[in-house]
DNA sequence: GGCCAGGCGCGTA
DNA sequence: TACGCGCATGGC
């Protein structure tokens, strides 16, 4: 009797689902995607990996991920209709083969691929991605990290979990931090970069600048949109750029790939800074951004040594 | 204890 | 235009 009443739960539970094509999970058959890579490779800094799954918040969602076979299984705590933010958000629809097929033919190019093939540019919210980014500086990425998660914690809104699941939040609006003090903003360890994201977070709250615009720009108009906010020099701004509007050309510049640059396309030669920014705007191509993460991670993952 | 970390803003020459 | 410095904090 209990066996027939709980095969008939199933049964109903299976025809809601079917009638409102709504879902807690979801599998996304993928190709040439390494997921461990991209969601660990300094560009977002909210995944959590879990048992073996990366926990994150997306959309205002708790999201679970994780690789089973050449699919990417995701789960959430709320029913879903659409699946298209996620979609967008882990770029599903990237031909990768088509962006490495246009990335210079060098050896340390060849070498990144190699050592990195399936690693990802995901597709963040920019508001997000500018925060993260001015938090960003002079921090190794574990203290980006914690730096985002006290952020969150403090002044993000709760979303829902699974049952028996920690509290978890999502990324505090910029109305949100409009309305803190710095020294709220220096309680999150972020030390000098406070008054700069509060500012900033002022600016976009006081309607200032639509970051959502900056994707229908020209590459140079939407970096110099962002350089006029506090805290934002190039490197963040062609952080955001690459991360969250889309343009694929940016490249950020940091002490990884100045010592990418120095030791794999310049060795034994002292290059400035501003020849080697040179350098990455005619060398790597239309996906270039694509490239300099590549570079990125392979220097992060190569190790020092060389 | 010194050095470094997905930098930026500002003063100086 | 180019360079040097201060700025918080924590890991190694």
């Amino acid at each position: 009797m209990m066996i027939r009443d709980c095969a008939a739960c199933f049964a109903v539970d299976r025809l809601l689902f079917l009638q409102s094509m709504t879902a807690f999970n979801i599998a996304f058959p993928v190709k040439d995607y390494d997921l461990d890579a991209t969601l660990a490779s300094g560009q977002a800094f909210r995944w959590r990996l879990i048992e073996g799954g990366w926990e994150g918040v997306l959309a205002s969602r708790w999201v679970r991920l994780r690789m089973r076979h050449n699919q990417i299984i995701a789960q959430t705590a709320t029913p879903v209709s659409d699946w298209q933010w996620l979609r967008d958000y882990l770029q599903l629809d990237v031909n990768l083969g088509r962006i490495l097929g246009k990335f210079p033919d060098d050896p340390p190019m060849q070498a990144a691929v190699r050592a990195c093939r399936g690693l990802r540019l995901l597709r963040q919210t920019p508001w997000e991605c500018l925060a993260s980014f001015i938090c960003s500086s002079t921090k190794q990425i574990v203290q980006i990290e914690q730096i985002i998660a006290l952020l969150c914690r403090r002044f993000g809104p709760p979303v829902a979990v699974p049952p028996g699941h920690a509290a978890t939040h999502a990324f505090p609006s910029h109305h949100r931090l409009a309305a803190l003090t710095e020294s709220d903003l220096r309680d999150c360890k972020m030390g000098f970069r406070a008054p700069y994201l509060l500012a900033t977070a002022r600016l976009l709250s006081a309607g200032e600048m639509d970051l959502t615009a900056l994707g229908r720009m020209a590459l140079s108009d939407a970096r110099a949109q962002l350089l006029r906010l506090p805290g934002v020099g190039r490197k963040i701004a062609d952080c955001v750029l690459l991360f969250a509007c889309g343009f694929e050309r940016a490249f950020p510049v940091d002490v990884w790939i100045l010592k990418a640059l120095r030791q794999l396309y310049f060795p034994r030669r002292r290059v400035k800074p501003a020849r080697l920014l040179r350098f990455t705007e005619t060398h790597f191509g239309p996906y270039a951004g694509h490239a300099q993460q590549y570079l990125f991670h392979y220097m992060r993952v190569k190790g020092g040594g060389g």
